[in-house]
DNA sequence: CTGAAAGCGCTTACAG
DNA sequence: CTGAAAGCGCTTACAG
């Protein structure tokens, strides 16, 4: 391989004054510029980055956490922050967690040893016991998509869930809904919350019994809450669930307990993912702005770095929005 | 930071020592190994890792590049090279070109800089140009996913896409169809020519006015060209789409347009992505083995860092196979 | 504007 | 089984 040291020979410099040139920090005559530049160019010279790194004490690399990356949520916030490392000239290392907290401990462990120069974590569930591991890392540590206990040692971006649950809750009380039931993930406290705080502002209580958990995020989850909702209270006129996966769930439960939506039923999701668009009747939804999260956690990241201080330890929560479109209408509505 | 060195001169030995107690390459005297062991705990030593690759050569890092990490293949792709590289230690350096040839070109010219022991490459049409700048890598480069015009300087494990489309052409012919269209995204001639040749078998030609090229792989994409093969052929019993989502395009276009799937109107899709089981009916699709092929690809690459040689430049195919689901059945089949 | 020196933290033969 | 030496390829002050 072609060091920096045959660049300088052939050039006949020393390789401090190749470093020069390269790197543009000092100052160098533009005639031996150019012959520096020829001697690069001729020889294939490309810098060795471990070598710089170690010098430098900078991996131009930033880590991520995700839970996974299949899924429209994650698979997003994963391009949006490489894009904003791309604008810097960092690159990616990708951890996938799967949900599998051992894993994410050894990964976790192993990034340690700095060959990273900032960590985002994205989502909770499973790094929330490792966390401890990192209080003496030698980077910044951020934390994104986290929805609750959010543990105060590092700064985070995210989502105002509550307020989320509240625009749905709200949404459903506009248009006249008093009989109503939740599918809810067991993490999604917040949601919950924001969705009873905008029935309790009308007088009207969720109780518990109308709350219906899903054993798993998915179709099935959806599908099996939904008919425990119909089953607990069989005149309800409108669902919230806090995930879209269980509003397509709780669509195929209507269509076979013969409930039209949104006529007999209304529908709300959550995260707004491409394909409830593609859902018949299209459903409304939540929507959540993920790029701005990613990007807004990798930035104050990139600054910390940047300044090489610690970032500045803040809850920054970015507020959702709803978007209406067929799956909801006010209770007793004839069908079309 | 604490250094090999310090915890050397906590133990009373020498760094070579605390090296040869964590490598375990070289026997240490158990009391010895002991002391520095405890030195490592008592100074909460962790190795760094850049130090080590500058001087091994080895970064246990892989690139992995795909055109994108939205949508279930890539996904699957990412995450089953995830599973393999932890098997081994290694980590992942993801880049996601998002058909930008340029920025592909600039991660590519990164990465050349020895700061990984391998690159995989899912995905063709970003890269197909800039590939020549791999040809003097310093490490192992393999190709997957490829769908066409694999350039012969590397190793690519990919799927017979040809067989891909015979399989669905051929299931189309053993239910006795003949008119039918095709929904082809550009790139996807190989499947097109599986296509034809399963018609051809049988001596029926597939010809140029039934096939019609999605501009963009989004339903709305299958959902015009579905519409252009209505228009083209009016009676036409079954269409293949080569992507699921222009499958859920036609679909969709097939309802507006008063067929029933599959009694008037016959739809395959291809990749069997999650989202054709909720599509109703269920699409029949070709499945393909993407996490085979991507751990085939990476366990290629991995034996040829382990070996520090060449890969063996094959061409591997994967067999994908077809799922019979409900949007298929013999033309003329009355509604039931 | 250019060169001599020291150092980043580790590993790898090689002596003892 | 343990230590002394050299080196991985770069960067960073610091002289000249």
């Amino acid at each position: 391989m072609v060091t920096m040291q045959d660049v300088a020979e052939r050039a006949g410099v020393t390789k401090q004054t190749v470093s020069n040139v390269i790197s543009g920090r000092v100052a160098v005559r533009p005639a031996t510029a150019a012959r520096v530049r020829a001697a690069i160019e001729e020889l294939g010279y490309t810098p060795n980055l471990v070598a710089r790194s170690l010098a430098t004490g900078s991996t131009k690399t930033v880590g991520l956490f995700v839970p996974t990356v299949a899924g429209a949520f994650y698979a997003d916030v994963v391009e949006a922050v490489e894009d904003v490392l791309e604008e810097h000239g960092y690159h990616l290392l990708l951890c996938t967690t799967r949900l599998d907290g051992e894993r994410a401990r050894r990964h976790l462990a192993g990034l340690t040893s700095r060959s990273v120069d900032a960590l985002l974590i994205a989502g909770d569930r499973d790094l929330i016991g490792h966390l401890p591991l990192l209080a003496d890392a030698r980077f910044p540590v951020a934390l994104c998509a986290w929805e609750s206990d959010a543990p105060g040692a590092f700064p985070v971006v995210t989502i105002d869930y509550e307020h989320a649950g509240f625009l749905a809750g709200r949404h459903l009380r506009d248009l006249g809904h008093e009989r109503v039931a939740v599918l809810a993930s067991p993490d999604h406290g917040p949601r919950l919350a924001g969705f009873r705080r905008a029935f309790a502002a009308d007088g009207l209580a969720v109780p518990d019994r109308a709350v219906h958990t899903a054993t798993e995020p998915t179709i099935a989850g959806g599908f099996a809450a939904a008919n425990a909702a119909f089953a607990a209270d069989p005149g309800l006129t409108a669902i919230f669930a806090t995930h879209d996966i269980l509003a397509l769930g709780a669509l195929e439960a209507a269509r076979l307990t013969g409930r039209s939506v949104p006529s007999d039923l209304s529908i709300v999701g959550h995260d707004d993912n491409p394909e409830v668009r593609l859902a018949r009747p299209a459903l409304t939804s939540v929507a959540i702005p993920k790029r701005e999260m990613a990007r807004l956690a990798i930035e104050l990241l990139l600054r910390a770095v940047a300044k090489s201080g610690t970032p500045v330890n803040s809850l920054q929560l970015l507020r959702p929005e709803l978007v209406v479109r067929d799956s909801t209408c006010p209770p007793g509505t004839p069908t079309t």
